[in-house]
DNA sequence: CTTACCGCCTGTCGGC
DNA sequence: TGCCGACAGGCGGTAA
C-alpha cells in the first residue's frame, strides 16, 4: 500500500527520466479506475513536453506545457519506468510513451487508483480541499491542536483526515502515535498541546526516515518491481498483533478503529 | 459544521 | 488439495 513515503520515492525515481522529454503516446487499456480516465486523456498528453513531477499529499503530479496529470496509486498502485521492450501484463492499464524510448507504465491490480487531467490542478477540487503536507512548516503542534479543540474523533481518525493533515495513512498513525505514547483510541479534544508536540514531532520524523530508505532504492528504480528500500526497516506495532512490545514486551493489541486495524500498546500508550 | 458508514476492486488467507 | 467466503484498505461521497 503505497504511503506517502513510496509516492515521494515514486516521484523521485521516476523525475529524472521524463522532466524535459515529450509525451509521444498514450495507451489506455483499462479505463475503469477509481474514476473513469476521461477519454481525452490522450488528446491532452500527446505531444506535450513533461516540466515538472511533484507530489502533492498522495497524488503525483506531473506538469506539462499545457495543463498537469495526477495520478493516486490507490492501495496498489505503481508508476515505473520501463523498456517497451516489456510487454504489458493484464494490471499495466496505461502506457505513457515518451522522446526517449522509455515507458512511463501505470500498474493498478486492485484499481483503487486514479489518473486525472487539469488545465489548472491548484483549482481542481481533490487538490483544493485538501490540509497542510505533514514535512511542511504549515504543520505544526499549535495548528493541530487548535483544530482538535471540540472534536470528539479518536485521535488516530484525526491524524487520519486529509483536511486535518494529509499523507498519514494506517502504518504511519499507529506508528507515529506508538512513538508519541499516545493511545489511539484517546479522543482527539481531549489531548494536551504537549502531546500534540511529541505526536507532530513523531509523525514528521517516521515519515522522513521511511523517504531516506527509501532513495536508497532509487538506484535501481529503472525496471525495478522491488519494494522501497524502507521495508527493511520492520515496523514497530503495525501488523504485530500479539508480538511482544518492543520496548515492555506486553503483547502488541490489535482492534478496529473507523473499520481499520488499529495496532498498540496498552502499557506503553496512554 | 461533525461523524459514521459505504463502496470501489482483486489478491490473499482461513476454514472446511 | 481445492473451493469459497471474508477481508483488507485510501479516501471521496453521502446521509444523518
Amino acid at each position: 500500500m503505497p504511503e506517502l513515503p513510496e509516492v515521494e520515492t515514486t516521484c523521485r525515481g521516476i523525475r529524472p527520466h521524463i522532466e524535459q522529454t515529450q509525451i509521444t503516446n498514450v495507451t489506455v487499456r483499462q479505463p475503469k479506475l477509481r474514476w473513469p480516465i476521461t477519454p481525452s486523456l490522450k488528446k491532452h498528453l500527446k505531444n506535450q513536453t513533461i516540466t515538472g513531477v511533484r507530489r502533492r499529499a498522495k497524488y503525483i503530479l506531473i506538469d506539462t506545457s499545457n495543463g498537469t496529470l495526477m495520478v493516486h496509486l490507490g492501495m496498489t498502485g505503481t508508476l515505473s519506468i520501463v523498456s517497451p521492450s516489456i510487454p504489458a501484463s493484464f494490471h499495466d492499464h496505461v502506457d505513457i510513451a515518451l522522446s526517449s524510448g522509455e515507458l512511463l507504465r501505470y500498474r493498478d491490480p486492485r484499481r483503487f487508483g486514479s489518473i486525472h487531467w487539469s488545465k489548472n490542478i491548484e483549482c481542481h477540487a481533490l487538490i483544493t480541499h485538501l490540509g497542510p503536507e505533514p514535512l511542511s512548516t504549515e504543520f505544526t503542534p499549535d495548528t493541530l491542536y487548535l483544530k482538535s479543540r471540540q472534536r470528539k474523533t479518536s485521535v488516530k481518525q484525526f491524524i487520519m483526515d486529509g483536511k486535518i493533515v494529509v499523507g498519514v495513512g494506517n502504518i504511519y498513525a499507529n506508528e507515529a502515535l506508538f512513538k508519541a505514547g499516545i493511545h489511539p483510541k484517546r479522543q482527539a479534544g481531549k489531548i494536551s498541546l504537549k502531546r500534540y508536540e511529541h505526536l507532530v514531532e513523531q509523525i514528521k520524523t517516521t515519515l522522513s526516515e521511511a523517504i531516506e530508505a527509501g532513495g536508497s532504492t532509487l538506484n535501481d528504480f529503472y525496471n525495478s518491481d522491488g519494494k522501497p528500500g524502507y521495508f527493511q526497516f520492520s515496523h514497530l506495532v503495525y501488523d504485530k498483533a500479539n508480538k511482544p512490545c518492543p520496548v515492555c514486551k506486553k503483547p502488541i493489541t490489535c482492534t478496529k478503529l473507523g473499520q481499520r486495524a488499529t495496532y498498540f500498546c496498552t502499557v506503553c500508550q496512554k
